[in-house]
DNA sequence: CTGAAAGCGCTTACAG
DNA sequence: CTGAAAGCGCTTACAG
């Protein structure tokens, strides 16, 4: 015995007036006058009437709803980020698909066929890997407003959200040269944008301070965002520590690197900060979670996320461009 | 210059066939001459057709849309099961609405009505606040699956999926009476069936111990799923600790609670496990990321995930009735 | 096996 | 300020 959902016929049979009345009233787009506007606000609340979206946004209105691309929700940075969108959905009524990649730049791509065919009004993506789905973004980005958070500068209709992970990364390694480390290892993911700047600044930096780079300092590992990268990042730096033991210190793409990096340490017995000082990346609630506790560097997370949303509904709204914004990064000093 | 994304009828222009004999090309539900389908397949090909989901959606069809509602995306095991889900989805071209309520049922009734508006195919909600918006579940389960993952079983047409709480709580306190613990703390959140569930077996099994249960040991917190969990079960904890100098043992909800006491034990300069022991619940990754590693009651989130997914998919396409799944728990003893 | 037609629930010119 | 009509892109009886 299903009760079938209200439609605008419904309302319109109820009240009297048109469905196009309705309509307007709904929407509050054409002069309705104040009578009729309050007798059909009545039916729709007594028929607790609610418009179906689809049917809106087939005919080429508004679907209400963007997509959230990420490579994954088992780091707890993509959450926080999430967090500040959803909560600027919420205020302007928008609801999203929250797509995970796994880091996979082919489920990324299907991902973005199915939001298009989808026809949500905009989409979000979080680190892409532009490296290969970037002609996908490009395209879709002259049909509907596309952010990238933290992400390459190769699509020219897209819309830039990034905090400055360019000084954040110069901070670490400066910090750390000024404590007198010279073999600092850095400790990165698969080819991203994100961890191919923070490099890229790793080198410059040590070659300004006079340091010669040392390639075998530099690791690797597969996925930086999923619930192995501890463990992953753990041996990766087992394996390096041991070979070179001379490393004092380490640069950590994000904080699920740092907490591999820390456990290598502690199960080597090292002394940490004192013979081996790491500092991760995006300040998650992990770095206050371990012993001894991680210093990072802080993106603003939830900033980062607010804005990206404010953007993309003024996007939707008033194809206003806001230009390009840089977040500032912040050096958080902990324990390690 | 926005190229429209090509319709049905683009189609049976280019191939010489009817919108009819498209759709069912398309959706191989009618028979179709093998000649005509493989010229109607290339067409498709060479325009990169991909039907207009919404258009489907309208007429009745399936939505290929789910909606999965959520207490928070700051509790990693919430992120794990959602893992779960959406490996499923993927395979059945499905996609989700990822609906966090931040703990909050105004917002959880918010994305229901939402969720139906927009045709969903089906439901999944986790750890829902049922004692308020049970009957808004009750209510669309009559017209579309919905499945309620380690929820109150008060919605007679919903489907459960769970993992066994009851046996998962009575073995952390039996396990902890057996160690000779008498005075044992227990760390909950606001009013819902998981944590109630919790404090009964607590209740009971103490009682059934010949133990007197002291009111005073129970502590409340109020979000129990969100960033700020850790720190408030850190200051309930060191005003419980400090006030009750003779509770040697805690039973927390879950991880982020337990590693709240974990920081106050040891801010008190307290031993963990030898003056304090602490047992959390969901073993997600945080367990191994603390130092001393947190020991909890591990839910196979993943599994849950998964046995959900598939139950909502049967559902969805066979009206097929599974029966209630319960899958077990296993108590995973570290170093708290 | 195939096509023409109706209809899903809306919005938006077009008239008035 | 209001209504009738067209149309968004599909699927599904209904004929043939």
């Amino acid at each position: 015995m299903f009760i079938k959902k209200k439609t605008i016929v419904d309302v319109a049979r109820l009240s009297g007036f048109s469905i196009s009345t309705v309509s307007r009233v709904l929407n509050g787009n054409y002069p309705v006058k104040h009578s009729t506007k309050v007798i059909i606000q009545e039916a729709i609340d007594l028929l607790n009437f609610s418009p179906n979206i689809l049917a809106r946004g087939l005919i080429g209105a508004k679907t209400f709803t963007i997509g959230i691309i990420v490579p994954s929700l088992e780091n707890l940075f993509f959450s926080e980020l999430i967090r500040g969108i959803d909560d600027v959905l919420l205020d302007n009524n928008y609801t999203a698909f929250i797509c995970s990649t796994n880091e996979d730049d082919l489920l990324e791509k299907k991902h973005i066929t199915n939001l298009v065919d989808r026809k949500v009004d905009g989409i979000i993506s979080i680190s892409p890997n532009t490296m290969s789905t970037g002609s996908y973004y490009e395209n879709i980005s002259r049909s509907m407003p596309v952010i990238i958070i933290n992400g390459e500068h190769e699509c020219e209709d897209c819309h830039f959200v990034s905090s400055d992970q360019e000084a954040g990364a110069a901070q670490v390694l400066e910090y750390l040269i000024a404590e007198g480390h010279q073999k600092i290892a850095f400790l990165r993911g698969h080819d991203i944008y994100a961890y191919n700047i923070k490099e890229k600044i790793y080198r410059r930096i040590l070659q300004e301070k006079g340091i010669e780079v040392d390639e075998s300092l530099i690791a690797r590992i597969s996925a930086g965002n999923s619930l192995s990268t501890v463990d992953e990042s753990k041996e990766k730096m087992l394996k390096l520590l041991k070979e070179r033991k001379n490393i004092t210190a380490l640069f950590a793409c994000n904080d699920l690197m740092a907490v591999g990096a820390l456990n290598a340490a502690v199960q080597l017995n090292m002394k940490v900060p004192e013979d081996f000082r790491i500092i991760g990346f995006d300040n998650t609630i992990i770095c206050s979670l371990t012993q001894p506790t991680l210093s990072s560097v802080d993106q603003s997370m939830k900033l980062l996320g607010v804005t990206s949303a404010k953007k993309i509904m003024s996007l939707i709204n008033e194809t206003t461009y806001l230009g390009e914004s840089i977040l500032e990064t912040a050096l958080i000093i902990r324990k390690t």
